[in-house]
DNA sequence: ACCTGAACACCGTTCAAGT
DNA sequence: ACCTGAACACCGTTCAAGT
């Protein structure tokens, strides 16, 4: 709240005119990064086309506020209409594509740890390892020198690609279990 | 600190003749998450077997201590000998299941993405869901519904089976894949 | 309707002073 | 070697006072 009344220019009581607290300055947030989650691939593509575009979008509108992803992935969302309505949106194709009622919340949720996960990395240092453990641990470093070279880019983004590829095609596998 | 310091029943500066900082304090403790992090299994279990376990072990110990999964997530390690550890023995098992030097690092931390969110979750409360939105939202409360109903005990941990099942089977495909 | 400024109960960290 | 207690620069929140 301090730190957002002085990019204001303003005292940090006068916040309180407009919002209840931090909560819902955090919860506002939220619907911001609703907001750019694009649901509305839904309509134009088939299901698992669509769901990649938006796991993808998802998670760039997460890294765009790196130190709410935690606060958004463990508080209940109360007077969040819009992250709602991305929710209902997204339960709509679960159910067009003939997920079964009682099976699509699991499989959404885990779909969304993975990209919260993946948000947290996105916005985390590329050097994770230190060069000084290095000398303890010889194929850590290997595979993380070869990791580097291989990855063009951030491999925080091969790793999400790569995760994401993985676990939509162990839901292809999952549905066509499901519908036997 | 001063939180620790209460439990302790000492003053907090006391804490500074034994850890440099915060920092240092949550350093220890992501030794402590380590150390409970079955990685004996990979000698024991088939590879994919193993991931399981592992998998499983490496939510479990990251949930007991909710506050620090964001901030390891996004924190390098260093000076954290045994963390560094574990992910040693982690890529050994990798390499010896045949996968190529330069896509162990993506692939296992694509996993870990999706292991850390579901920490997340598992902290999270079971009724993420108001029942004040459910009107606007018939889909999301009908499937909501019919998902906890279904799953016995906590819905978090339907959602980590399923996500964590799906992502094996996609990394099964892409061993395959990548060893052509 | 919206702001300021003082106040309160908290943080993490430092440092002189004690034993 | 390890503690206390005061001090400092921060937090989020409340409330009386201003315009």
């Amino acid at each position: 709240m301090a730190q957002l009344a002085r990019r204001l220019g303003v005292g940090t009581s006068a916040l309180y005119n407009h919002v209840a607290g931090k909560e819902e300055v955090l919860a506002r947030v939220r619907e911001l990064v609703s907001d750019r989650i694009d649901t509305a691939v839904f309509d134009r593509a088939p299901f698992f086309d669509a769901l990649l575009i938006w796991a993808r979008s998802y998670r760039d509108a997460f890294a765009r506020h790196p130190a709410t992803i935690a606060v958004f992935a463990t508080t209940a969302l109360s007077g969040a209409a819009r992250t709602t309505e991305m929710y209902e949106r997204v339960v709509l194709a679960f159910l067009a594509a003939g997920w079964p009622d009682d099976d699509v919340m699991t499989t959404l949720v885990a779909l969304e740890n993975f990209i919260l996960g993946a948000a947290l990395d996105a916005v985390a240092p590329d050097e994770m390892f230190d060069l000084a453990d290095a000398t303890d641990a010889p194929a850590l470093s290997r595979v993380t020198a070869a990791g580097r070279a291989a990855a063009h880019g951030r491999s925080s983004d091969a790793s999400f690609e790569a995760g994401l590829d993985a676990i939509l095609t162990g839901l292809r596998v999952r549905l066509a279990r499901l519908s036997h």
